[in-house]
Formats: structure tokens, sequence, C-alpha cells
DNA sequence: GTTTGACCTCAACATTAGTTGAGGTCTTAG
DNA sequence: CTAAGACCTCAACTAATGTTGAGGTCAAAC
């Protein structure tokens, strides 16, 4: 495999190589319009090199916890030159430590709620603050479930 | 619908309502080995009164992010009387408890990633902590993700 | 110029956590 | 006793995030 010449454009096994996405989740990216490729005569992918920032952008996102379909949003939102530059990263990355800080803060609220039953051993589910956070009646459509937390 | 007299075993429509878990996931639960029911002669559930305690702990469990899987080999792992006493509860929330610190640890850091990276743009696959947490490549099988988070 | 490894598409499957609907039965208030 | 409402089972579907495989094509090294 010979090095790719820096500015060449890549191929999904080296776009899969260098970002650690297995190409059928790049398939994938791509079929949920998260990433785009051109295509040689010969009808094969060549992703620009922007592309990896564009993976790690949405890997990054990811970790943060959110849903595929959130970051397209983002990704859509931008101005229309795609790939978040500098300055949209900085922009997104303030909405995504805002949702950080919020998981952080509900995760900590409920270990507080453990700590204080711990030893107590109620778990009623009329009384109990673990049991009753806020969700009123478990309704919230079907599917797997974000983050198994309260929004 | 007339009140329940206090000791008399649940249908499955007042333990829905009174454990905010809709029915079809109670029959989903049961089909999965974490709660169970008698039957009357016409093949109808019954629920002793215990079972709110036995969904209080799943629903509890699932908030601090567990997947159903491992709420159930906790039920199991119960000296083997089912429905934790409040011994057991102790026993088990110290696990959750641990497991939530682990989660709130992930975050955090991530969140210290994160706001390195602010304002820097680099999101460098390369050279970027965000983008290299530890997952060498992401093999890590089929499925839904957990928690979006590295391990 | 051929062959080998990389790539293509499309369909089906996996997993978690349930929901929805069809078709039929129980229970209980009146 | 009967009718209404609660309950039963079973199969199929939802949603997110991909993976796997079959059947066929490209590209590049020799």
């Amino acid at each position: 495999m010979p090095q790719a010449p820096a500015h060449r454009p890549l191929t999904i096994g080296e776009l899969s190589e260098r970002s650690g996405v297995s190409p059928s989740a790049l398939h994938f990216y791509e079929r949920n319009g998260l990433i785009q490729a051109e295509r040689t005569a010969g009808n094969q992918r060549r992703y620009r090199r922007d592309t990896l920032r564009r993976i790690a952008f949405i890997k990054t996102s990811q970790r943060v916890g959110l849903p595929l379909k959130d970051i397209r949003d983002a990704l859509d939102s931008l101005p229309d030159g795609r790939t978040p530059t500098k300055r949209d990263w900085t922009r997104l990355s303030r909405r995504w430590r805002q949702e950080l800080d919020d998981r952080i803060a509900a995760l900590e609220h409920l270990r507080n709620d453990l700590d204080g039953c711990i030893g107590c051993g109620c778990l009623s589910l009329k009384s109990c603050a673990l049991q009753n956070p806020a969700d009123e009646l478990g309704a919230s459509g079907p599917g797997a479930r974000r983050w198994g937390l309260p929004k």
C-alpha cells in the first residue's frame, strides 16, 4: 500500500484506517447525510481530506452522547461550507459543553439521591426520591432510550 | 375501578398504574425474567405487592444507565428470596454507585478535554486529546452503544 | 494483460427496549 | 346473565447504530 501523497483524496480504506471508523460505518454515515464523497470513474468513493475533521467532529459528538440525528443537524446548520471550521467548532462545542454539563448534573443528582437511599432500603415508588425524579408517567415513545436518564 | 384492598394481589393494570410502567413493558420484563406473576384460573396475571419494589429497583437501575441484562443478573444474584430486601438493596446500590461514579468521571474528563479544545479548533485525529481517548480502533461489536462513552 | 485485493450495492441481520395490533378470553358490575 | 372493559398471546414493527454476506466490479502491481 503506497503512502498517500498528502493531497490525493482518500480511499475508503484509508479513511477508515485513519479515523478508526469501519468502512461499513462510513457507508452508513454517508447514507445518513453525515459525510459525502466524490466518485471515481469506476464509482469508487474518494474522500476529501477534511472529511477526517468531519469524522473527528462526529466521533467527539457521539462521545458526548449525542445521537447521529442531532450531529447531522448540527453539521447541516453550518453556513454552507460543510466541514466545521475552527469557528464552527467553537460554537458547536459550546453547545455540546452545555449538554455535557446537563448530563453530569443529572447523574450527580441521581448519585445524591442514591446516597440518601443507601441503607434506607425504602425504594418506595411513593416516597423515595430516587423513584420520583420528574417523570410522571413513563410515556416517551418507542425505541432505545437515549441515555437512560430523565430528560 | 375499586380500590385494591391492600393485600389482594395486583392486576397488571394496577401494577402498571402504580409503577408508571406500561403493561406491554411489564410483559416484556416478564419475558426477560425480571419479574414474575401468578396466574388466575383464567390465565390472567396477578402480581405480589413486592413486585412494586422490584420494579422500583429496575427503574432506578435503568436510570443509573444499566442495561436490563445487568439488572436481571443482579436480581438473579440475590440469595434466593427474589425481590431485593433492605440488605440486598444496600449491597447492590453500592455497585450502582460505583457505576455512577465511573460515568460521571468519564464525562468530566471529556468535559475537560472539550474545554481545552474550545477555541483551538484542532480536532485532529492525531493530536487532539478529545479525539484520542483510549479506543484504538472502534471495534466493539454490533448493536446500539451502551452510553456512547468510552469504556 | 491478468490477477489479487480493495471496492461497489443491496438486502438481511443484530441489539436494546419496548409498542402496536389482531383475534380471542376473563371478570365483574348491573 | 350479559355486556363492557380488562386481559391474554403472538407476531410484527419502531428506532438507533451499525455489521455481514452475496454477487459483482475496479485498480494497480507484476
